[in-house]
DNA sequence: TATTTAATGAAAATGGGTTTCATTATTAAC
DNA sequence: GTTAATAATGAAACCCATTTTCATTAAATA
């Protein structure tokens, strides 16, 4: 991800600035991987500048939540995880399956198309009927993964 | 929702017991509304069995959704909420609509024929492809209310 | 009845995540 | 540039939902 002017508005237009750390979780977020908790993104931050602590993480994170930069899902292992969303990623768009056994978590793609072009319907027929600006969604199947059922 | 043999068995298949906490967290979850946290149900249940404590809430709640009987939300305020599963539930089944300023949930309905028969078609797609035993679903829009836009 | 095993509640511990606060870095005003 | 205002930061303290521990009780089984 090129962090360029246009970033720097985005933030300056709220007020807020686009500082070293902040820039330094946005490239977390865009190539460390899918689903990365505060914590992945911290120690994935830490390589290469030690001094952001944190506290600052998840500080920058919310801002990018606030933003519809990233999408925060939970996976019910306790720890919040984090992807960018759509419009901002290079990866390709995928759901989730879960084993509520053991926490698995599977990306799937296939199947997608049909979804999406739903989605992208029941988006634009939601934002207008509640007047919402949809900045992503989440589609989760949830179930026992083949270990868990044999147990 | 009635307690009858058929709980009592689907318990024992596993080793446990339906014991009276047990039930009672069942019928909180059939009668009180839908996304209950853990304290919601604890306080639900206290009304009539003041002796139950949360530790307990929160372990039959684990096994419900080990039993894939419960779906656990996160709605990102920091405590899960939970749910019957479709095949449990008495109730129509919806998806959510979630603002990321402030956390507000609406539940839509609307335009679910056709999202259900996809879900449902996808279901037994993944089902198959990943050998998983598929329990529920969740599906989620992210994005900003009327409200918090204009901030 | 005796024995094993599961379930329970209270209290303590855990651990993400948030707040506070004193300090530092930016930006804006002059 | 210098100065004044404002935003951002990290460390430590705090909060609070959830888990763990442990001693006790209840249920199922021999």
């Amino acid at each position: 991800m090129i962090i360029d002017r246009q970033w720097h508005k985005r933030f300056n237009r709220q007020g807020l600035r686009l500082t070293i750390p902040r820039e330094a979780v946005i490239q977390a977020l865009s190539t460390s991987g899918e689903h990365l908790s505060a914590e992945d993104i911290y120690m994935a931050v830490h390589q290469e500048y030690p001094a952001i602590g944190l506290t600052t993480i998840y500080r920058t994170l919310d801002i990018l939540i606030r933003m519809g930069v990233v999408l925060k899902f939970d996976f019910g292992d306790g720890r919040a995880r984090h992807e960018l969303t759509e419009a901002y990623s290079e990866k390709k768009h995928h759901h989730h399956l879960i084993c509520t056994g053991c926490s698995r978590i599977i990306d799937y793609m296939d199947f997608l198309d049909d979804e999406l072009e739903l989605i992208k319907k029941t988006e634009k027929a939601l934002s207008k009927k509640y007047n919402f600006q949809i900045t992503g969604h989440m589609m989760q199947f949830y179930g026992l993964c083949d270990d868990c059922r044999k147990k």
